[in-house]
RNA sequence: GCGCUAGUAGCUCAACUGGAUAGAGCAUCGCCCUUCUAAGGCGAGGGUUGAAGGUUCGAGUCCUUCCUGGCGUACCA
């Protein structure tokens, strides 16, 4: 319907420039606003106001010029020009709930489109390391990840998941250690605990017990036997790891989050892909020795000052392993790859990139794109909840989809925009009440399922075919279905600008829409006709929400 | 100090990449269940969009400066 609007206008406009009223070289991109007031109409432009100055002519007689010049059509009932000069447009009715069928026959696929290409991105998000369980900044990146690539494949591009761990640095060597002390029956504060055993959480002894029984571990990349060996360090270090991946192989799992491709980045070492990209930066030129260390020049590329890439001990700096596993992601065919990540580590991006473009591999200079949420804040009983891995009170992404439902925690996780600070109310996401989103949303859902139910208990036909959607015609009915045709172009944003959120603003706004209809009329009258549109109605409604909510990877619930 | 990021109603947040009178929910107050699910709806009050300048037909949105918070600023990851 925009799109045909679009052509329309630019028709007038190639109209009014081969009559001289606009120069020739003129070149516009039609905008079309939503409006916000209906009485602005259906669609707004502000075109005229863009093009006065060059057509030296004051917006509102512009607008009357293009207008004028607006080829004949069945889709606009009447133009108005308004305020500055907008020119507000008005669909006919036909036109308007027309949308209810395309819903109804597009169905899962409305608000598709293929924009994307069908080419490849990836998608790196999550990469929580192995050394404990999934917490609900874990769980932030999940949701947002997650919801990013429902997003991308809605707009035609071919997503690959991806999650990548270190298993292999000093983390793990603590986490070793920790297991290793736990199995020898020490517990933290002990005189004989190791000082570098620095994992005290209890699920340390649990993995620890685990060993002893010599128990195997099945984690989505890997499946490991325990030797139930205390000295034998290789084997307590590969269990470890395989049983926290096991762990959080069951948190994503119940959380609806799946991947693709699980990368080790001890992979990166054995393949001698980090030494290459090191040997590859130094031939560049882009290196050089100080103090017994091996630096990069970062700053040619925007740091603020240069950054050590070997240390004196030898050892690599984390971000080197990073420029090779994103050269890695490169060589792939990747042209497209999107970081989800916490925003703590955005001091990485800066050297990541500067890495890429110093291996002089014609890799893009913002390659690749991040997107980064910010903290968590959890509250509880109108307390904020202190989390810290040492106290030990820590609110695993577990302990909250046990608490407040899976629905629930997705929705929230995903409901700001992931570079502001998030508040999660665990009283809110749990309460069963109209403050409750989530809730407001499926129950929108299930009550159209709920008419459903009562129309196929009294026995009444329904037949799109022979009904007549033009009757649509109160002010809660064309407002639904305003809001039912913009869904593409919220999909279409939303996934352009990589911001799921919207999603969730937009879902709100539906439900509402359809709660304040549902209050005003009654979908099972009398009137067969009257009738027959208003459950079409309910029936794209219910579509969209179920759609929408797929994106969000949230039910959507038949009864509640 | 420097960098990134945010600052919108009492609270939690929106605002369609610059559009018209800045919108929801919660909280407060007043209404609506003999009617398809009241986990719902209708109405009222509530704002100098942190501050000051600038850009233009038009700014919450873009630019500059300042204030406040978060994060980063390691030969940690």
């Amino acid at each position: 319907m925009k799109q045909q609007l679009e052509e329309l206008l630019q028709n007038a406009v190639e109209r009014l420039k081969s009559e001289g009223v606009l120069a020739a070289d003129t070149t516009v991109i039609i905008k079309l606003d939503r409006t916000k007031n209906k009485d602005h109409g259906d669609l707004a432009c502000n075109i005229a106001m863009m093009l006065a100055k060059a057509a030296k002519m004051p917006p509102r007689a512009l607008a009357e010029k293009i207008i004028a010049a607006m080829p004949e059509n069945d889709i606009v009932s009447q133009c108005d020009i308004a305020g500055p000069g907008f020119i507000n447009i008005f669909f006919n009715e036909e036109a308007a709930s027309a949308i209810i069928k395309t819903i109804l026959d597009e169905k899962d696929d409305f608000g598709k489109n293929n924009s994307g290409g069908g080419e490849k991105v990836q998608v790196e998000f999550v990469s929580a390391n192995p050394t404990g369980p999934l917490h609900i900044g874990h769980g932030r990146g999940a949701a947002v990840g997650d919801s990013l690539c429902r997003l991308l494949a809605a707009t035609g591009w071919d997503v690959t998941p991806e999650f990548y761990y270190n298993d292999a640095g000093v983390q793990i060597h603590t986490l070793t250690v920790s297991v290793t002390a736990r199995a020898q029956g020490l517990k933290p504060g002990d005189e004989a605990w190791p000082e570098d055993a620095g994992y005290l959480g209890e699920y340390i002894a649990d993995v620890a017990t685990a060993f002893l029984n010599k128990e195997t571990v099945e984690a989505a990349d890997m499946k490991v036997t325990a030797s139930g060996d205390v000295e034998d360090t290789d084997s307590i270090r590969t269990f470890a790891v395989a049983y926290l991946r096991q762990e959080q192989d069951r948190d994503l799992k119940a959380f609806a989050v799946e991947f693709d491709v699980y990368f080790l980045e001890s992979s990166l070492y054995e393949e001698g892909k980090v030494e290459a990209a090191v040997q590859q930066m130094i031939a560049n030129g882009k290196t050089y020795e100080k103090d017994g260390a091996l630096w990069l020049k970062t700053t040619d590329y925007g740091d603020d000052k240069d950054r050590v890439m070997r240390k004196s001990d030898g050892g690599y700096t984390y971000f080197v392993p990073d420029v090779a596993y994103h050269l890695d992601k490169w060589q792939r065919g990747f042209t497209r790859v999107i970081n989800e990540q916490g925003a703590d580590h955005h001091s990485t991006i800066t050297r990541v990139r500067a890495g890429l473009q110093a291996l002089e591999q014609d890799i893009p200079e913002g390659w690749p794109d991040y997107v980064l949420h910010q903290m968590v804040m959890v509250m509880k009983g109108g307390e904020e909840v202190k989390l810290s891995k040492r106290a030990g009170s820590y609110l695993t992404l577990r302990d909250l989809i046990d608490e407040v439902g899976r629905d629930a925690t997705r929705y929230f996780l995903v409901s700001r925009r992931p570079d502001a600070q998030l508040t999660f109310d665990i009283d809110l996401a749990k309460s069963q009440s109209n403050d409750n989103p989530v809730y407001y949303i499926q129950y929108a859902h299930a009550r159209v399922c709920a008419v459903e139910r009562k129309l196929a208990e009294q026995g009444i036909a329904f037949e799109l075919d022979k009904t007549d959607l033009s009757v649509l015609n109160e002010d809660t009915e064309k407002a639904l279905l305003k809001t039912l045709a913009h869904y593409p172009q919220m999909i279409s944003a939303a996934a352009t600008k990589l911001e799921p959120h919207t999603v969730a603003t937009y879902l709100k706004e539906l439900a509402s829409d359809y709660h304040s209809y549902y209050n005003a009329h009654k979908v099972l009258v009398d009137d067969a006709i009257i009738r027959n549109a208003r459950i079409a109605l309910g029936l794209a409604t219910k579509q969209v929400l179920k759609n929408g909510l797929d994106v969000l990877g949230v039910s959507a619930p038949e009864r509640m």
